[in-house]
DNA sequence: TTGTACGCGTTATCAC
DNA sequence: GTGATAACGCGTACAA
């Protein structure tokens, strides 16, 4: 491999020239800089990132903390950072917390040392406090998938109250007015946001809804899904249409009540949330909150890259996105 | 963050002495080694990795080219590597090749310059030549998910032509007898082995095998499965099940089939191939074919750990995995 | 067993 | 505008 003295040789300058040429920072002549640049060519040279993160203290990568590699949003976040940052060049150095506060924590410490100062994370499982704990002038720290009011301009986030409202009164629309609900855990003691947005439809149609009604599965896995359905079958409180906070618990769902005996969407309809890749392929279709994943990923991305090297406009990164209702065949009409 | 220097003087040693305990090579008194690693925890001390590649000319972390985030098949093998190298403490830089070759060669590239010398690959793409053109003595290349018999001790691999036979013969002991199958894209002109097991099983138990029941789909997506087995259903060449190459596939098929009015599996039967976590809430629940993906990732890192550090003992890293036929709901018995 | 001193490839601060 | 040169933090001959 060579290294830039042989580019510096090669083109009868000082390595210090070669640096700036390669920075495209400092003043060189056009002749020079040209005589450079061909050097480089001819010699296929790569900077060494270890010699340069020495001497600038800093990783030029992004670090990324997703929460389950095998869960198709993160996979689609993962794209959406990827692309963006292959054409920065850069690495990406992806760890995964598998949903756990402590391993996110470890994680994000992991990276540090690492002298990662710029980390992309997917979290809402961790506190305000402890975030700020984390971020220091070293470190400076994206969220994707939900809004931190500490890092109100560092957050990737989809307006989840609407999404939650789009969701529930599209099934008021279609004549339902005993809606379930099966959401994942709170976040400290709090209520998603996907949650509330289903509540404050019911209220704002003036519908009664029930705290039978409504569930938390105990994680966003398909099998808590399963259980948290069969117990909400359990208290024999009727319902035709049920809301679930992701496709993936959709699917849980749906396995639940089909074991139950009841057909989808002939006895009950369902609602999922995200429209994953595999959504419009299940059968029935399933009606979804469409989340512009991948894009939000890339804005994700965007951010990181303008924090790591300033040469994109922050200013022009979207960070707020909206839900948007895609109509399949998991909902039956009442009217 | 302290340095090396911080932790000898604390300690009352030499740099070299803290290196030495550090990388656990040299030898070191039982109490100097005592003094040295106290004085890294007072201070919490990690080794600059910056500083250490560029004296070691290697990064100690895995590189990893996977084709597709979105693709659950690809998250599983991530969760078994990732599992591992946390383990070892070793960072992943991921990146993904979007099944182009081209891609690949260009992640293997970018990861070489950024002094990886052990990459996982993820591959079935790329001729034994093009492999071998990559790989020198300071790239050392693992490829997970295919057997390349220029790599055959550094490959981690399914046996794919049981996994096939498996799958048709399990159709025919429930009765079929007219079976198509869809696979995924060749690889340079050679049929798949998973495909070449589902001719074998055919010819074994002496069945009529038509051109017209095979099909190759033009990519590993739902979508291209989907299409091609419309082109199937078009040919008019009647079966009553299909065997499709992933389970992601047979989503595709399955809607297809599902859009001529076809009822699975009371028309036609299904038998896929992975056993995605998903394949059990599909409904029906898909039958299929396992691979034990995450194991393999596993095995796959702890081979690359082998070559990275020296501590694992290759002998003793399984590289072959075998199938194994899940009954669930998508299958008619026959008989 | 332990310490000294140099090299790894780059950036940045000076001079010129 | 360009060139020396001193860091950056660690590994490792070599010497003691």
């Amino acid at each position: 491999m060579p290294t830039i003295d042989d580019v510096a040789k090669l083109a009868g300058v000082s390595t210090a020239t070669v640096s700036r040429v390669v920075n495209k920072n400092g003043n060189v002549t056009g002749k020079t800089g040209q005589r450079v640049l061909s050097a480089m060519q001819e010699l296929n040279y790569y900077p060494n990132k270890f010699a340069r993160g020495l001497a600038a203290k800093q990783a030029d990568g992004l670090g990324v903390v997703i929460q389950d590699f095998a869960d198709p949003y993160f996979g689609m976040v993962l794209r959406g950072i990827e692309k963006v940052a292959k054409t920065h060049n850069l690495q990406i150095t992806v760890a995964s917390a598998n949903r756990s506060a402590k391993d996110e924590l470890k994680a994000i410490e992991f990276l540090r040392q690492q002298s990662y100062n710029v980390i992309i994370l997917t979290t809402s499982l961790l506190s305000d406090e402890e975030l700020l704990k984390c971020s220091d002038q070293n470190l400076k720290l994206i969220n994707m998938g939900h809004l931190y009011s500490a890092f109100q301009n560092d957050c990737i986030y989809l307006d989840d109250i609407e999404g939650g409202t789009l969701a529930t009164n599209y099934l008021i629309e279609q004549g339902h007015s005993k809606i379930a609900h099966i959401s994942f855990p709170m976040f400290y003691g709090a209520l998603p946001e996907r949650s509330l947005g289903y509540h404050l439809a019911l209220e704002k149609a003036k519908l009664s809804h029930s705290d039978e009604l409504f569930i938390q599965s105990a994680d966003f896995g398909q099998l808590s899904a399963l259980q948290a359905t069969q117990e909400l079958l359990k208290r024999a409180k009727p319902f035709t249409a049920l809301f679930a906070s992701t496709d993936i618990m959709a699917m849980g769902a749906h396995k639940a009540l089909r074991q139950a005996g009841l057909k989808i969407p002939d006895d009950i309809s369902i609602v999922g949330y995200d429209d994953i890749d595999t959504a419009s392929f299940l059968y029935p279709a399933l009606t979804t909150i469409r989340q512009p994943i991948q894009e939000m990923g890339m804005a994700a991305a965007h951010l990181a890259i303008s924090y790591l090297k300033g040469q994109i406009d922050q200013e022009e990164v979207v960070r707020k996105f909206s839900p948007q209702l895609v109509i399949r065949e998991s909902v039956k009409n009442l009217n």
